[in-house]
DNA sequence: CAATCGTCCTGCGGGC
DNA sequence: TGCCCGCAGGACGATT
């Protein structure tokens, strides 16, 4: 499940591999992840047009276009971005094939088909409401523990649904939700409005530091996530907490907990997250 | 108004 | 060994 820092990874890499090139044709093998237009239209409007940069908003994708269009990706669960140079073989489960001009590919798979492809003008972004209502970038430079201070006051329920609501805080999903509030030393069904400053301090620094550490080993390969190059990242063996029921908490050794919060699969450690 | 549930979907793992 | 069942989950809409 690709969250912030496994859609940045991907970016990152957009940038070195095809930023630059011009789409010389689009082949839709499966249309069900495109939204809002027509696969004919999508196809037509994609036909020619240069890379001209790859952004990032949460755990969205937004390549821009040397036309008024952005190319929108949204991989949800399983969703993938393959890059091939010429001759390589297909991948898994490919929905759409974009082939540049120097006949290298990029390939949009999908396993469970929950992913979103959009292709919309640049002045419509604002349309998608994900985007519209999408609280701050975790990782932007005017991000602080007081900005959290504003953006969880007032707010009620617990604090990992609230940490995972892309309207509060962009980008957190499931994995990286968890292991902050492990560092934190918060427990996940904190009520919000009982957290003290220096709680909310504590989860922000273990946010941000979670997030970047997660980009410099290139992501989790929790679930299908691979690269642009299908190379799954590298940072499952430093995640303290996630998908460790039954083993010892680093810190105090005691058991792992699981448990559903938010309808998600939890994990926990009850003696150091209070 | 917060919490929960159903929905989309398919690979995979547990159980027998 | 092989089959079947049910779980996993991001985001959204409907319901409690």
């Amino acid at each position: 499940m690709p969250e912030l820092p496994e859609v940045e990874t991907i970016r990152q890499d957009m940038i070195k591999k095809v930023k630059g090139k011009k789409i010389e044709n689009v082949e839709i093998k499966n249309e069900k992840n495109i939204r809002i237009i027509s696969p004919e239209q999508f196809k037509e409007k994609l036909k020619g047009r240069v890379i001209e940069d790859i952004q990032r908003r949460g755990k969205f994708l937004i390549i821009n276009l040397d036309s008024d269009d952005l190319l929108i990706f949204h991989l949800k669960l399983t969703g993938r971005l393959l890059f091939s140079s010429v001759g390589k073989e297909e991948p898994k489960y490919v929905r759409i094939v974009f082939t540049f001009t120097d006949k290298s590919r990029l390939f949009f798979a999908d396993i469970r088909g929950f992913a979103d492809v959009f292709l919309i003008p640049r002045s419509d972004v604002e349309t998608i409401p994900a985007i519209k209502n999408m609280g701050p970038e975790p990782l932007s430079p005017d991000f602080n523990p007081d900005k959290l201070k504003q953006i969880l006051g007032g707010k009620r329920g617990k604090i990992k649904p609230l940490l995972m609501d892309q309207s509060v805080i962009a980008g957190i999903g499931n994995i990286y939700s968890q292991e902050a509030l492990y560092r934190a030393g918060i427990h996940p069904e904190r009520e919000v409005s009982k957290l003290t400053e220096k709680e909310i301090e504590a989860i922000y620094r273990s946010l941000v530091d979670v997030l970047k550490e997660a980009i410099k080993y290139r992501g989790s390969s929790v679930d299908a996530y691979l690269d642009l190059n299908g190379k799954e990242g590298n940072y499952v063996p430093h995640l303290k907490i996630y998908g460790k029921e039954g083993q010892a908490c680093p810190r105090c050794g005691s058991s792992i907990k699981k448990k559903r919060v938010g309808g998600r699969g939890t994990y926990f450690c009850s003696k150091c997250q209070k």
